[in-house]
DNA sequence: TTATTCTTGACAGGTTAGGTAGAGATTCCT
DNA sequence: AGGAATCTCTACCTAACCTGTCAAGAATAA
């Protein structure tokens, strides 16, 4: 019942977009840098990302990934889903999927009672997820005085 | 982020005990043949849940398990926590395990906001499954019209 | 004593998580 | 136009874990 490494390092990495945010696009060898995450592996988590919509790319020099909408607008919830695929704690239970796929259905269905008790489960902690959004972390790593890196690329202006 | 076969079918296995539950012990066989678990696995469940204190067994002819404790003071949290090893959604996180060990801490010690998310998570979801009892579920099982099973040992009697 | 049932430990096959690698496509800068 | 920076796509790999199976043994009741 663990959450994939998909999952914290999407959070992770999409919150440090967002509280490093400047007027470039992040690059995934300063968030991975920043972050300790492998480049190549925040790569592909980036792709989930970018497909559920949470982010969007630029290629080329200054390029990189900015966030698709304002901080307040992206809850922990989207991460997680895009990243981990769905939210339900059991396969056996309707559910919306990301590739809207049907889930299998388990040979005990209409008489299984913890079905019940699996898909609420599966709700409560999708709702407490959708209560939090990238700008509350944002706020509390600010009250924690949490270091913000700057821009590098910012200096050559200087 | 699943819940792991273990999970279910203890809770399935010990629903079942407590739905069906006579003056004998129940068995292993008539269990899996009920929930449609293979035996030899559900042995290892039962295993697991024995340890953790929440069934009884007893040997030889006749034998079989029995709940320790009567069924609304067992609750689907119990068997989780028993069958799961622990109730976290990551291992970054310290946290209460089956076996005290401790655990591992991630290199972003106290410096990781989303640490926070995923033990609150846990918390609640705990919370959930600690407020469903086996009794909860049988009285629900009885609504729902659920078909009990006659024990066939108690035949002999008639 | 014998059949029944739980106990224990080894082990194996498939799947998934987690990560690496390389070639290609796109864009910017000079 | 050319080259460098950056994302994109696909394939591949390894170790761990899930989900069991199997076999031998120990306890108990009849």
């Amino acid at each position: 019942m663990k959450l994939s490494t998909k999952s914290r390092y999407g959070v992770r990495a999409m919150f440090d977009m967002a509280y490093h945010a400047g007027n470039l696009p992040a690059q995934i060898k300063d968030i991975s840098r920043r972050q300790n995450i492998s480049p190549r592996y925040l790569e592909q988590i980036f792709q989930d990302l970018k497909k559920a919509g949470l982010l969007k790319s630029r290629r080329g020099p200054q390029g990189g990934y900015s966030l698709s909408r304002p901080a307040d607008q992206i809850t922990v919830k989207e991460i997680v889903l895009a990243a981990e695929g769905e939210l339900m704690l059991v396969n056996c239970v309707k559910g919306l999927r990301k590739d809207g796929e049907a889930p299998p259905s388990c040979d005990f269905d209409n008489q299984c009672l913890t079905q019940y008790i699996w898909a609420e489960g599966s709700r409560i902690l999708g709702q407490y997820f959708d209560s939090i959004s990238l700008k509350d972390l944002c706020d509390q790593g600010q009250e924690l005085g949490l270091e913000k890196e700057l821009d590098h690329r910012f200096m050559y202006f200087i």
